[in-house]
DNA sequence: TTAATTCCTTGATTTTTGTCAAGAGCTTAA
DNA sequence: TTAAGCTCTTGACAAAAATCAAGGAATTAA
């Protein structure tokens, strides 16, 4: 069983073998190299990966400056949901920050999951709702704490990430500057 | 038809007449009083609704302060998904903010819709999807707005709530204060 | 190895936003 | 009708965070 199904059987629990196994076979390995974009902003979305090691960027240019919106590891799903599922132009570019390995699955086979799978679609809804609560707690971090705040819950979660990431992706991410980003970590050490 | 079947056919496209009577059959409408609690903070979402006619608001007390997530309009669902999805106590609690109409659907019934339309959760997956595009939005307003300039992006949208609802809640769910929200209006005006 | 970049830090300053306090205008209920 | 609550506004001030500018450390490329 490769990781990816063991990632789905784990995450949505009971799923025949057999069907994780057509699942899976959609899926293929494929590398990404350091710096190579998975998707350009204003593009079409026309896969969905999931991260067997490495680390992607989501992020977007903006006429003054770069947003970084989230920082993908392994173990999780990437693309443009919106754009992936509503055929719209991708609002985020994805770029890796390191050299990846990642189950690949173009869209079309993609689409074609929920005729072979017919929980699929279930499966999918869970997923999607998970992301959604994500966010919710996210919007709230933003509606109820301050940057320092933000950035002790950020960095108790995913203490791992603040030396493999250029830390400023991870200010933009928490909403605040690079020099904010700094100022709270120096008093945080002392 | 009633307005919920008009609104999912409208949303999701082509769905069989027949399917959506079953859907709408188990829907009932009900009224909620001005004041009213739909669902409270740490209780199980045992509902989901359909706003018909009236105003709900979606917040949480924390130690300090109540802070707005949501204010709820005619056309939409509302519930806390991720209560009622996953089955964990409620974060928000919501609340009607004038008399409601609403077509209401228990848990145990909602969860029976999957078993009756077969294509229902491909449905529910698109409806959800689009409610995490819209979170997106929100944190990207977040990362790269102002107070002034998230009050703007909302009151172009919006311009309709703002006569109908406290401000107070409209500032909570910018993420900003009263006065800071007092502010930028006196501001705009002149 | 050296030069060029990129990344991070730090200080000084400005801008934005929050806090505290008071009061005015409305609405609601006794 | 009057008093009690809300809600919104405003002012004075404080705190948080952004901006601007410079320099140092680390990484990358020639």
């Amino acid at each position: 069983m490769t990781e990816l199904e063991h990632y789905i059987k784990s995450y949505f629990g009971v799923v025949e073998a057999k069907e994780l196994q057509t699942i899976g076979s959609l899926f293929k390995l494929t590398e990404i190299k350091k710096g190579d974009y998975f998707l350009k902003t204003g593009n079409p979305c026309n896969d969905l990966c999931f991260i067997q090691s490495g680390l992607m960027r989501i992020y977007v240019d903006t006429p003054d400056k770069e947003l970084t919106q989230w920082i993908s590891t392994p173990g999780y799903f990437v693309a443009d949901l919106s754009s992936l599922i509503f055929e719209t132009p991708a609002r985020w570019t994805i770029q890796a920050l390191t050299d990846c390995v990642v189950y690949n699955i173009t869209k079309q086979d993609y689409n074609k999951i929920g005729n072979l799978v017919p929980q699929w679609h279930l499966l999918e809804k869970l997923f999607i709702a998970k992301c959604f609560t994500i966010l919710e707690d996210r919007i709230f971090s933003h509606l109820s704490m301050s940057a320092e705040e933000r950035y002790t819950l950020f960095f108790e979660n995913n203490k791992e990430l603040f030396n493999q990431v250029p830390l400023q992706y991870i200010a933009s991410m928490l909403g605040m500057t690079p020099e904010t980003f700094s100022r709270i970590r120096k008093k945080q050490v002392s």
